[in-house]
RNA sequence: GCACCCAUAGCUCAGCUGGAUAGAGCGUUGCCCUCCGAAGGCAAAGGUCGCACGUUCGAAUCGUGCUGGGUGCGCCA
């Protein structure tokens, strides 16, 4: 149900019987005709661009088609008044029985009201966090966590089929740094002092490992040299770790379905078959680079190395995936990855990855549309740093002193549904401020508390109406009589809610969650709007003493927005509020 | 030096993939409320959409070139 499309199709209706008539060409393409709701009240409820798209192909003047089709629009009955403005835009007035059925229509589907076939089933793959498998969640991974699941949530709800996935990072240099660092609290966990050099890991989440690596293994690996004990000391304290990031994960809300390893691909022939394809396409040479302009690293010397050519695909320079020791880069591994990502028939794969990975997008891009041969497409979503704020001050974290604010440390201070909606008002390349105190403070000046305390407000209506004798189960709203909701305030929040679809679609279509949270601040402010206006005028209110049929019809309008708010809070990972405390 | 991202009201930011007179919150100013439909309400002022060309019926939005800020730039991940 889209008030918007229903709108489109009866004007492409009439379009093509216009065309019937001879008063339209034949052959014309409507794919550009557009129906929105204009910015301006003053331009009635929708607008088409109709006319002026198809002017130039049909050789007429605009306001000549627009007028031709304002008749025939107006002879439909949801249509008010059709008329010709500007330069040609057809401005729609519907009437009050259309909003009356999108109420109606929103309390008959309840949390389904929004959702859509958009995706058609395309089976789409999100890989988002993807932390390093060397430490606790902190607060930057947060933002690229909760993006990514409340965008696997919008596409799920679009039709989309979505896998949410983690890509662990335990193939590189920074797991044998991890192992050393354990293998030091392990030597703890036996009464010695530990040598934590400079470059380990400092952090005393390894202590339990260790005292872990010490029930395990007693004293066998002391004083053992580092072949002895690294593979072994390096798996145990990654499986460690990521026990613990899945377990900050879920105090977000957030579950992964499948978790990717980059070890798991070194020997198994992957890499090799991944490369080998591109060789067949002419993408793998040997060759030696450039140094690279504006600062020349100290010790650099030409060498050669085995490269992707990645500059046929817009990048700098062609990018090596073997190391001059002969080691495979990291690219290495993630082009195997991302070859069986689509082996394993993905139709779209989007990443979600900090700012500072930005210099790599265009050679994974690359890599996906060769492997693919341009199949399957592939939107990369760099996520902008979060500035914390805490007493008017910036909160600093130290990675290097080991003090870094950690994901748990948030959720302890503001909780879950704060965090998850705080983090999405921001859209994903604008950086984003996060002030402890004010993301708690209950004003209006907070969308969090401003949106919980609208969903608050129509249960406490509903509430209240119960207790006054009105039936307010959704049955029994669908059966009000929605003629009695007739005042334009109310056939204004009613038009908000016509409006969910849509911006669902939108935001689906770009991959931009952010804009549910800005539409459930603009739709929690007219349901606010009218609260406050039926301060002032008795008429306004939901629950009419006296009157159990006007109250339903109004309690279902309330409802009704209450679904929306739900249906958005849903698509965030934001449980709604009941009330306020 | 090159690539990518950003630039919109005093501040923080939206802006419907090209639509009409560019919006919201904060702040400012003025009035109202402070009778739990509590955790404020109404209204006003405030703009060269970084700059300049271009594309077209029409540009904050698309293209090119500048300016300013951020990120990244062989054998890290």
């Amino acid at each position: 149900m889209n008030l918007f499309n229903d709108i489109r199709a009866l004007v492409l209706q009439q379009l093509t019987a216009l065309q019937g008539q001879g008063q339209l060409p034949a052959g014309l393409e409507f794919g550009a005709v557009a129906v929105e709701p204009p910015r301006d009240d003053a331009h009635g409820d929708m607008a088409t661009n109709a006319a002026m798209v198809l002017a130039k192909p049909a050789g007429m003047a605009p306001r000549a088609i627009a007028e031709a089709l304002a008749a025939r629009l107006m002879l439909d009955p949801r249509v008010a008044l059709a008329e010709v403005a500007g330069p040609g835009f057809l401005n729609l007035t519907l009437r009050p029985v259309v909003w009356q059925g999108v109420v109606a229509g929103a309390v008959a589907l309840g949390a389904d009201y929004g959702r859509s076939d958009l995706g058609r089933g395309a089976r789409v793959n999100v890989e988002f966090v993807s932390a390093n498998p060397t430490g606790p969640m902190h607060v930057g991974h947060v933002r690229g966590a909760v993006f990514g699941d409340a965008l696997a949530r919008l596409l799920a709800f679009t039709g989309h089929r979505v896998t949410r996935e983690y890509y662990i990072n335990d193939g590189g240099a920074q797991v044998d740094v991890l192992a050393r660092s354990a293998y030091e609290r392990y030597r703890e966990a036996h009464g010695l002092s530990p040598e934590i050099a400079e470059g380990l890991y400092p952090g005393d989440y390894l202590v339990p490992v260790g005292q872990a690596l010490r029930e395990k293994y007693g004293d066998n690996l002391l004083d053992q040299g580092e072949q002895v004990w690294l593979a072994e000391v390096r798996d145990f304290a990654t499986d460690a770790m990521m026990v613990m990031i899945r377990a900050d994960l879920a105090l977000l809300g957030v579950q992964m379905d499948v978790y990717s390893s980059e070890k798991a691909l070194y020997g198994t022939g992957k890499i090799e078959a991944a490369l080998a394809a591109l060789e067949a396409l002419g993408l793998i040479y040997v060759g030696v680079l450039e140094p690279p302009k504006g600062k020349t690293p100290e010790d650099w010397e030409p060498r050669e190395q085995t490269l992707f050519r990645s500059t046929l695909y817009g990048d700098d320079v062609d990018r090596p995936v073997r190391k001059s020791d002969g080691g495979w880069t990291y690219f290495a591994p993630d082009i195997a990855y991302h070859y069986d990502k689509v082996q394993r028939g993905f139709d779209a794969l989007i990443n979600v990855f900090g700012a500072d990975h930005g210099g790599y997008v265009k050679r994974l891009k690359a890599v996906v549309s060769a492997l693919s041969q341009g199949r399957v497409p592939v939107d990369i979503k760099l996520m902008q740093l979060v500035k914390l704020w805490k007493g008017g001050q910036p909160f600093k974290m130290s990675k290097r002193a080991g003090t870094f604010v950690t994901l748990r440390d948030v959720i302890e201070l503001v909780g879950p549904d704060v965090t998850r909606f705080v983090m999405l008002t921001r859209k994903n390349d604008a950086a984003l401020d996060f002030d402890f105190d004010k993301v708690v403070e209950q004003s209006k000046d907070n969308p969090v508390f401003y949106v919980q305390y609208a969903n608050a407000r129509i249960n406490s209506v509903l509430r209240k109406a119960a207790e006054a004798g009105i039936a307010v189960a959704d049955a029994d709203l669908m059966a009000a009589n929605l003629k009695r909701l007739q005042h334009p305030a109310e056939l204004e929040v009613a038009r908000k809610i016509a409006e969910w679809p849509r911006l669902v679609e939108i935001a689906a279509k770009s991959n931009e969650p952010h804009r549910i949270a800005f539409y459930l601040y603009e739709i929690a402010s007219d349901f606010h709007g009218l609260w406050n206006r039926g301060n002032d005028d008795p008429a306004l209110r939901f629950v009419q003493e006296g009157d159990p049929a006007t109250s339903a019809a109004k309690i279902a309008l309330a409802r009704a927005v209450g679904v929306v708010i739900s249906a958005g809070l849903g698509i965030l990972g934001v449980t709604p509020v009941e009330e306020m405390h």
